[in-house]
This record gives structure tokens, sequence and C-alpha cells, in this order.
RNA sequence: GCCGCCGUAGCUCAGACCGGUAGAGCGGCUGGCUGUUAACCAGUCGGUCGUCGGUUCAAGUCCGACCGGCGGCGCCA
């Protein structure tokens, strides 16, 4: 059995065996009281010395913080302790005593400090709650899209060239030739569609850029849908269904997780369809009257996205950017080719961006011409424009970030706390 | 890349304006306490004040350069 069983109270008065590690010790006379973890939960044992003799008594005395022992007691319904069952302890075992300068102290430290002790962070009751709600949101993505007949094509992550060709890449050897890790599958999800219709990807991305803000790692991970046969309209709906899915079952699944984290859950549970829309143009307007300082034609930056996201209670997309703006692949709106049909989601309380997605230009003239006019190099994207050549119709897709979506659910304050293992910047280690 | 702030004990920080023997809390260690909730109480160990140079009788403190980190912006998911 483990320690979540235990606190749904499934074994009040009931004999148990716990496998766990030691989270904090408090000694009081005769009484020691253990904090024991084992991944699925928190819990409080006690062990009198009167109860299990002198022998376990003074060997549990010398434990430090982080042994990792098994337990076998009784469990008791006790309103003292934390969680409201504890485990009157009869015997104990211990696997092994781990050393007494543990580094992570129980009072706070400076996020630095437990960046350089992540491996060691990571066992904390606030971090485990956060990689938790992150394992649920990649199950919900994997679930909707598997349940919606996508089928999943992994992309590679050594490519010859930019996808976009904007952003900075890590270039790296490949035999005696360059190769660039990705920055996104969705190239090679535009070939999957010709196979499959439906198609995504999930995996790590790459930008080498040197982005020192809350909301940016150097790695990080996408998910991204692709689809054939589906138009800019339709592809804003599965984008809607999806965030709402993925919203819906973090509330169902993840409930003591969030409440660990002390997230309040009132603005996650009016995540509903349909989302908020505006133009690019209308958001303009709507800054420019706020007193923003920005022209038709500049791309959004952090504050405007933020300004946007806290006028809405519910996530909100701004589409049609200018053509200038946005990525070369992108279909130019019948209605005016100076916007394309593109559109970003804003996650609501001042988060921003969490989707970048469009309808994908299908024609191939229009395609290498604006390859030519964001200056990229023709023979690297051939293949590309193949897809033009054989069988090409309209499609659109669109990239959702892991780590942004984790950071808004759990409302967390940095985006490095979201990945187990983060690296920006100034960091690779552990 | 640009702007701002910070580097003092294992950790979190005070001391810096106004130069004069290096401080606190937490953690560790020793002891006390039979219901603690980041337990508490007493004692104790613990320092190349980021690095290099300069000013000075004297530099953690003033000046300069460099290194490292944090926050904001840009780039984006």
């Amino acid at each position: 059995m483990n320690i979540s069983e235990i606190l749904d109270g499934k074994f009040a008065g009931k004999d148990v065996e716990i496998k766990g590690w030691l989270l904090n010790k408090r000694t009081i006379g005769g009484v020691q009281f253990l904090i024991v973890r084992d991944g699925t939960g928190i819990i409080q044992a006690t062990i009198r010395r009167n109860e299990v003799g002198d022998k376990i008594y003074d060997e549990v005395e010398d434990l430090a913080q982080e042994s990792s022992i098994i337990i076998r007691g009784t469990v008791k319904e006790d309103k003292r302790a934390p969680g409201g069952y504890e485990i009157k302890v009869t015997s104990l075992e211990i696997v092994h005593k781990a050393e007494r300068d543990y580094p992570l102290a129980k009072k706070e430290h400076g996020v630095d400090f437990l960046m350089d002790y992540r491996h060691l962070w990571i066992r904390s009751p606030r971090q485990t709650a956060i990689l938790r709600v992150r394992a649920e949101v990649i199950r919900a993505c994997r679930d909707f899209l598997d349940g919606r007949g996508f089928v999943l094509v992994d992309a590679p992550i050594f490519t010859p060239a930019a996808v976009e060709g904007t952003t900075t890449l890590f270039e790296v050897p490949y035999f005696g030739d360059k190769a660039y890790l990705t920055q996104s599958g969705q190239l090679y999800m535009e070939a999957a569609i010709a196979a499959f219709g439906k198609v995504y990807c999930f995996g790590p991305t790459f930008r080498a850029e040197k982005s020192k803000t809350p909301r940016h790692l150097t790695e990080f991970w996408m998910v991204e849908p692709e689809m054939a046969f589906c138009e800019f309209e339709e592809n804003l709906k599965l984008q809607e269904d999806m965030v709402t899915y993925i919203v819906k079952r973090v509330l169902e699944k993840r409930r003591r997780e969030l409440e660990t984290l002390g997230r309040d859950i009132t603005p996650l549970q009016k995540v509903e369809p349909p989302f908020d829309r505006i133009s690019y143009t209308e958001a303009i307007d709507m800054l420019q009257k706020a007193g923003f300082q920005i022209e038709w034609g500049e791309d959004l930056g952090a504050p405007h996205e933020r300004y946007i996201s806290l006028q809405f209670e519910k996530p909100v997309f701004v589409h049609r950017y200018p053509a200038k703006a946005k990525a070369f692949y992108m279909q130019p709106d019948p209605q005016n080719p100076e916007v394309v049909l593109c559109a970003d989601l804003l996650a609501p309380e001042g988060y921003g961006e969490i989707i970048g997605g469009s309808q994908r230009i299908h024609e191939l003239k229009l395609l290498e011409q604006r390859i030519e006019e964001f200056g990229l190099p023709k023979e690297a994207y051939e293949w590309y424009l193949d897809l033009r050549r054989y069988g090409t119709v309209p499609h659109s897709g669109f990239g959702l970030g892991i780590e942004r979506t984790v950071m808004w659910i759990c409302k967390l304050k940095h985006i490095r706390e979201a990945i187990p293992f983060p690296r920006t910047i100034n960091r690779v280690y552990p």
C-alpha cells in the first residue's frame, strides 16, 4: 500500500507497511514524530520508546533527513496528525542511513541554489505536485489527440536547416557536416498529413536565443498537431477543445496537487469553449486606448500580451497578425492579404502565449515567393515545396508549449519549475 | 544583446551612506523535554566578506576592472 491510500482512509485501524524516505523528525521526550514520504503522499508516524524498545528507538533517533526506511505499524485516525491519519510504528527497517549534510534545509532557499540541487529539490512536496500536474497535462494532450484519430508521428531532433529562418538554433557537428537541433516539428508534420490526414508530434525543441525571462527555456516540450483539409476556423475550434480538455483533466485528477500549490482553481473552472477572440488590429486599438505606445505592424511584446490576457477571464485568441511580423509559411487572409490566418492563444491571469498556430500556405507559387521574400535558402526547402507539388491541400496546425501551460495551470512565477531539469541560458547542470 | 539590482558562515540575510577586532536566524553537533506541526529551550562548531588591482596608518565598507547571479526588455512556445 502507499501513503495516499492511507490518507484516503482505506486502512484506518489496520496494519500497514510503507517504504519511503524520512522527510523530517521531531523528538519530544520519549516520542519521535517521523514525517515520511513515499512519492504518493506524506504521513506522520509516531514511535514511543516504551513500545518499540531502546534499540529501535535509539537507531531512529540517529537517522538523518532523507534516510530510506520501511516502517510497519497500525494506522490511527488522529486529528492532531497532519492529513488526519498517522502510523503507530511497531517495527522499522533502515534501508540506508542518509549522510547528515543534506543540503536542502527546511527553511527557505534562493532559486539558484535550489537549481544547483535540482536532483534533490524535485523530492520536495511543491516540486512533486508541479511535476505530477505536468505529467497529467502531457497525458491529457495525448489522450485528447489519440481519441480524435490523430496519429503520433515523431519528428527528428537533428535537422538540416531552420524551420522559420529567424530564431537562432543550436548547431552541432554532424560527420563533417553541420546539423541543427530542431526548433519545431511542424514542417515534418506537414509532410505526415499527406500520409495520415491528422497527425501530431510531441517532443523537445531547442532555441539558442539568449532569452532571460521567466517564460523561456532553451529546451522545452511542444505538442504540435497538424491537419489536412483543415482551415483556420476549424483549427481554432480544436485548440479550444484541447485546452479545455487539459484543464478539466487536471482539475479532475490533480486537485490535491493544486491544493498543495495553493492554486485558486476558480479561474480554471471558467475555461469552457468558445474562447474570446480579438483580431490583431482590435488588439492594437485596445492597447493604444490603454496608453501603450504601439503602432499597427509591430509585433506584440510581453507587456502587451499580459495586458490583453488580463482583460479576459478565459484564454483569448489574438488572430490575423501582419504578414511581416510572422513566419513565411502562413496563409494570407483572402479578405486582407496584409494579414495572415494565424492566432496566438493567450492564457489568462497575465500568462500570455501558450499556443501559436496558423493555416499554412498550400499553393506552390505563393510559398516560393514567400521563401524568397524572407531571404531563405530555397534549396533547403525543396522537400517542403514537394509537398505543394504532389497533392497539396489546405491545412492547419499549431504548437502548444507544455511548460507554458503547466506554468499557467499551476500559477508559477517562473517556467523553470515546470520542467524536471530546466535548461536555460546559464544552466545545463545538473 | 540592452537597462537596473545583487555577490558576507552549508543556507537566508544584516553590517556598507558615515572606513577602526565579522553578526543573526536556520542547518550540523551536544544536552533537555511523552503530541510535535518549518516543534521548542540551552550550549557549541562554523568566514580567503566573488576575483584582481587602487586609495588609506587602516577596506566587508571608498574607487576601477573582471567574473558570477537575479529582475525587466527583446526573441518566442
